[in-house]
RNA sequence: GCGAACGUGGCGGAAUUGGUAUACGCGCAGGACUUAGGAUCCUGUGGGGCAACCCGUCCGGGUUCGAGUCCCGGCGUUCGCACCA
């Protein structure tokens, strides 16, 4: 016994580690693989603090999908970069005073011995970073190819601004009204920002989502991008006020009859045409006031409403009377219009905002039971319930029929069109920062905003020192006038640069056509290798980025194959959401001080422990509680598999014979195993191995065909380990080169089975038959059993219900 | 408020079309081997009862020969979006 060498990790997995990188183990010829398989995860943002678990687990479960489609004969090509632009390093450099592009390889560095040591089956040759002039160059290109399809635009937006941190605050980055990081009141500041127009894509992001040959997404994030889109239909309806129109969106043009006011957002341009003399003093206060309030304070639902009015009418189209207009600001001006049509009788924010103001609530929609006099105690918003009533001609139509009606009579007459509006917002890509890629424009007094020529990119982020951001609101790239002036592209005259930076959204929109075609410094995507790699086969990711990250991903991959570059409208063929690992309950943060490092726990148990005991948690899609409290068990397996190899490279284990139980347990589990894998139910995976080690055991049996091809199931969760089994089985060449075993649909059937007997449901015991044992023989050999003879002794058997192969129940009575 | 997911032993979690609830693992208890063991191996482990049996998957109803699973109504937890007209 003595003479087998004891598992030692930390050995295996050293070994193994240089034998795939001295073998080139995990390369894969992209220009000639006879079965292209691309497998991607959302690669990290490289902080300070290291992987921690949380990303070890999403790795870990895509790794063990890559690893066991290259044993099922895939050509598996599974790269990893860096995510490393962005206001995260920027703040975390500023904070500990070292520049990010001193920080930022240092911590690659570190990202990058973390994932070598987790044993994943990246290809290296070709990782990236965001950060690298070689790939940020096509950033920018990026951006050009949008700004040439008119797709990129600049306008001026309000924006979080924090005069402590001397920032733009994302919307995310505001709680409550104030800063997240020091707590200041934020203030709001308009500034020209450049926008991606996404909003011209939403149709066509949101029907592909149904498109199932096109898209296989787990069904939460695709609902989560369809609310996001929020499609809702309707119409636009204008006003006549004086000179002026006002155009508003509703989905309710049912109840245009019932709008007794109307309601502009505090910004709308004609606010300041609509105010009558008396009122101009109050409005612009108001407007201010407004103003100041940080967006997402305003956003916010359930405070009481305000507003103002502006003095002047507007006529309602439908009953032809003048209704006064307000503004206040409930209504946003970057949603619809800008501008509403108020119904209080039919909505609750009208209404709450018409009885505080003692504006008149005229009821347009009655219910059955309830007549065109009833009161409205509150706002009756039911549509797919009631008859109109008070709208004149269409009085008694269904309030659905209804809003088709007025539609049509909206349209002949010219006073609106049937429309469909969408939630989602232009894309702001601006960011008033040092740490990204700067927007390739140059500002010229003659020829306006000129790009870049393509030929001399990349604008280059110049290595400053003082990258802090001023209170001018302006990037502090326009600091330095060396790179500030440039000559304009047009005319040669002097120009400024674009001092603002993108979005870090746009670094990570595109990282997956960049992989392949890494080498390529001419270009940003081959095509070739495009064609044969995309759309990627798989993407596993967190469901934080359910929106945002896959939707723009979506988007530039569907503006770029408009403009003929590449062949698919939509970039991931599947995407799978794994779960997320907590602490205690709440998500892992350095600011809670619940991050657990992954490091400690691998040179402790070993990756392949720590990897297996991931998996094994809890089920792969739905992630969980972290807690060490289990990891041995995992351990504890792998030991029990170390063993059985010893056994089975024994010479007495060679003839020994597989007895008919174990033979169908083996091929059972390949078949669940395999299954399993494929749809990530890692967890149960491994609890199949683990009865297929403990049967093994108790049978005293370690059959080397038997033992190679569970060390083979094991690998993907494994991989050194596995490896070095493979190796002591007598194999030279990778684990991972061998195919994956197959299962015998014949030897998958027990001799026997057992059948439940039931009487009246609930069970009384179990037989134990033959395999073609027929309803007879089942009902003969339960007879026999005392505790059924018990129960129906005296009773007449009224009904026999017999499922073949599960349970004979007899119904009594 | 809207949308979604979930609720099973002491714990993490398993359960084809509805068909032996608690697979697998942790923990715990007892035993073996040991100078010792926090190593390893064996046995046991939902609750109650001497037993026959009874009760058990958040709560309350229902459908069914049979419900963790399906339906209706609650309660609770988590996540996403939130004044979207």
């Amino acid at each position: 016994m003595s003479e087998h060498p004891a598992y030692t990790p930390s050995e295996v997995e050293a070994k193994w580690r240089d034998r795939w990188r001295d073998r080139r183990t995990n390369e894969v010829d992209l220009d000639r693989a006879p079965r292209p398989y691309y497998n991607l995860m959302m690669f990290p943002y490289p902080s300070a603090e290291g992987l921690h678990v949380g990303n070890l687990f999403a790795f870990t479960g895509a790794d063990v999908f890559g690893r066991f489609k290259r044993m099922q004969g895939w050509s598996v090509f599974q790269p990893i970069g860096f995510d490393a632009f962005g206001i995260h390093s920027e703040n975390f450099a500023m904070k500990i005073g070292v520049h990010p592009a001193e920080l930022i390889p240092r911590n690659i560095t570190n990202f990058t011995r973390q994932l070598t040591s987790m044993g994943g089956m990246f290809a290296w040759e070709h990782v990236l970073s965001t950060t690298d002039v070689t790939y940020y160059k096509w950033t920018q290109w990026l951006f050009l190819q949008l700004f040439k399809q008119g797709l990129a635009y600049k306008k001026k937006g309000s924006v979080n601004w924090c005069p402590t941190d001397k920032t733009v605050l994302a919307n995310e980055q505001v709680v409550a009204g104030a800063c997240e990081r020091c707590g200041t009141i934020v203030e709001q500041r308009v500034l020209e920002q450049w926008y991606f127009r996404i909003t011209d894509y939403a149709g066509r992001l949101l029907a592909n989502l149904d498109d199932h040959a096109k898209m296989d997404w787990s069904e939460s994030t695709v609902l989560a991008q369809k609310n996001w889109l929020g499609r809702s239909e309707g119409a636009e309806i204008r006003f006549a006020a004086g000179a002026s129109t006002i155009a508003v969106f509703t989905t309710r043009p049912d109840t245009v009859f019932g709008a007794t006011f109307l309601v502009l957002a505090p910004e709308h341009p004609l606010v300041a045409v609509l105010t009558t003399g008396g009122q101009r003093a109050a409005v612009e206060a108001y407007v201010a006031q407004a103003g100041a309030k940080d967006l997402v304070s305003r956003k916010v639902g359930d405070k009481e409403k305000s507003g103002i009015a502006l003095g002047s009418t507007a006529i309602n189209p439908a009953t032809g009377q003048a209704i006064p207009i307000w503004i206040a600001d409930y209504v946003l001006m970057d949603y619809g219009t800008g501008a509403i049509m108020a119904v209080p009788g039919h909505d609750e924010r009208d209404f709450a905002f018409a009885t505080r103001y003692q504006l008149p609530i005229v009821r347009v929609v009655a219910p059955e039971g309830e007549s065109a006099a009833s009161p409205l105690r509150e706002a009756f918003i039911e549509v797919d319930r009631g008859r109109l009533v008070n709208s004149g001609k269409y009085d008694g139509l269904p309030a659905l029929e209804g809003k088709r009606a007025i539609t049509r009579w909206l349209e002949t007459a010219s006073h609106g069109e049937g429309k469909v509006q969408f939630r989602l917002y232009d894309w702001c890509i601006s960011r008033q920062r040092y740490w990204g890629p700067p927007i390739p424009i140059i500002y010229c007094d003659d020829c306006g905003a000129v790009p870049v020529p393509e030929e001399q990119l990349p604008v280059v982020l110049p290595q400053i020192d003082d990258f802090r951001p001023d209170d001018s609101g302006i990037s502090p790239l326009a600091r330095h006038a060396e790179w500030y002036f440039v000559p304009c592209p047009t005319c040669g005259k002097q120009g400024r640069r674009e001092t603002d930076v993108s979005d870090t959204f746009l670094d990570s929109a595109w990282y997956f056509l960049r992989y392949p075609s890494s080498e390529f410094g001419d270009r940003a995507f081959d095509q070739a290798r495009t064609a044969r790699w995309l759309p990627i086969a798989s993407y596993i990711g967190g469901n934080e980025h359910a929106v945002l990250h896959l939707l723009y991903s979506r988007f530039i991959t569907m503006v770029l194959h408009d403009a003929g570059m590449l062949g698919f409208e939509e970039p991931f063929r599947t995407f799978r959401a794994h779960g997320l690992i907590v602490k205690d309950g709440a998500k892992m943060s350095k600011s809670k001080g619940n991050v657990i490092n992954p490091d400690d726990f691998i040179s402790k148990w070993g990756a392949d422990t720590f990897r297996t005991y991931l998996m094994f948690l809890g089920p792969f899609q739905e992630g969980g509680d972290f807690r060490d409290s289990g990891i041995s068990g995992p351990r504890r397996f792998l030991e029990k598999v170390w063993d059985l190899v010893s056994l089975a490279t024994h010479p007495d284990c060679r003839d020994a014979e597989i007895r008919h139980e174990i033979l169908v347990k083996w091929h059972q589990t390949k078949k669940r195993v395999g299954e399993e894998l494929a749809l990530l139910h890692y967890n149960t995976a491994i609890a199949a191995l683990m009865e297929l080690v403990n049967l093994l055991r108790e049978q005293n049996c370690c059959e080397p065909t038997l033992v190679g091809e569970l060390v083979q199931m094991i690998a993907p969760f494994a991989p050194h380990f596995a490896e070095e089994c493979w190796e002591r089985l007598g194999h030279t060449t990778s684990i991972f080169d061998s195919t994956w075993p197959a299962w015998d649909p014949a030897l998958i059937l027990e001799a026997s089975i057992t059948i439940v007997i039931q009487v009246n449901g609930k069970t009384r015991g179990t037989v134990t038959v033959g395999r073609d044992a027929d309803e007879a023989a089942v009902r003969a050999a339960a007879g026999q059993l005392d505790t059924v003879v018990r129960q129906l002794e005296g009773m007449a058997v009224r009904k026999v219900i017999y499922v073949p192969g599960r349970l004979m129940n007899f119904v009594v009575g």
